[in-house]
DNA sequence: ACGACGTTGTTGACGGCGTCAACATACACC
DNA sequence: GGTGTATGTTGACGCCGTCAACAACGTCGT
């Protein structure tokens, strides 16, 4: 109704809500962010945010989902971005998407973690992966057109693509991987493995 | 009083309280799991798992290590199992380790997820991880001096391997992928490109 | 200009949580 | 049989998320 403007009590309190819980994340992890601490950094009380949202969750689910409006920004621009061979952009969009997460390791978790999600379906959530998956799809389509890679069914090589760098993503995180070992490298291969996958004739059978 | 095998007042109560907890994170996921709620269970008050674990986290954790455990059993069967070419071996070893995780989503989150175990180093943890990193190693050292893939760094290699399962794994659990999509065929596929990405000249720059 | 009214924020309270200290019990061993 | 230690219990504390009741504020019809 009303939440445009900015000019209420607090001006636009909804919109720091999400903004200050991001930054707590950044700063503690998700497990740091209460609603009584959220509140006083704001300066407002405890219960304030039960105006913006229903309950916590409803809170990180918005956090969430700005984390994968961030991320599609950043993808979109190395997909579209300058120079390079067609591969080799894909590789770059690989690239960023580690980098990503490497950079916001709290945040990324919240966003693939449906644990401190709760086990409800949050339909935004949903929709701000979609775009990402979509815009996958997307570059995939096009390196299938001139003939750079396999024509399947691209929504599949969309999703090993993702498993990929997702995976790698994930055990960087969570320190699964030893820290001694070239992130770059690591990096390089992952791109190099799948783009050689994607691209070659299905004959590893045997 | 029937079953009072060995020991003291209750019998083995800190490997009850694992598998108990084990089965809690089965039904209702790690949020169900707590103190009051397991010590209930098990018939014996809240206080009692303390004197196995120093907190909460340390139980968990020891059910995640129980996890790996598992998960490396599974993986291990697989591996020495009976027929098929050797490739067609790892590609088993990949199926099984991403039909673990879909038959135990609840578990397999908590063995990766650091959120649930706080920010601290578990060595346990982290060395029950190892082992399934070494053995495949292991894996793709033979299939190396059989030429069935390229000689690099085989632990590179297995991370790269390790990625795709567990990005795949965690992107199905979390329900990132279409519903209708076929689990097996993408499992498949995901294997396939893995294995040619292994195998093939690294000739995919252009 | 003014008052009704919905929007936004505050306060107090409740039950549940992890955890600790103090206490109670049961077993092992001399 | 008595003692000591490992094990389990109870009460309490301070957090937490959340709700109901209340207060302040801005908007808008008149």
């Amino acid at each position: 109704m009303a939440e445009r403007d900015h000019a209420y009590h607090h001006g636009d309190l909804r919109a720091a809500l999400v903004e200050e819980a991001a930054a707590m994340i950044s700063e503690g992890g998700a497990a740091s962010v209460t609603m009584r601490a959220i509140g006083s950094r704001l300066g407002v009380s405890r219960a304030a945010p039960y105006r913006h949202f229903p309950d916590k969750t409803a809170l990180l689910v918005a956090v969430a989902v700005e984390g994968f409006r961030r991320l599609n920004r950043r993808l979109r621009g190395s997909s579209t971005g300058a120079a390079g061979s067609s591969v080799e952009r894909l590789r770059h969009m690989g690239e960023q998407y580690v980098r990503f997460a490497l950079e916001n390791p709290a945040h990324y978790r919240l966003m693939y973690g449906r644990e401190a999600l709760a086990r409800q379906d949050h339909p935004e959530l949903r929709e701000a992966a979609a775009v990402l998956l979509e815009h996958l799809i997307g570059v995939i389509r096009v390196h299938q057109q001139r003939g750079e890679i396999e024509r399947e069914d691209p929504r599949a090589q969309a999703y090993v693509a993702w498993s990929a760098v997702h995976g790698l993503a994930s055990l960087l995180i969570e320190r699964q991987i030893d820290p001694n070992f070239d992130v770059n490298a690591l990096l390089n291969q992952t791109t190099e493995t799948l783009l050689v996958g994607l691209r070659g004739a299905g004959t590893a059978t045997g």
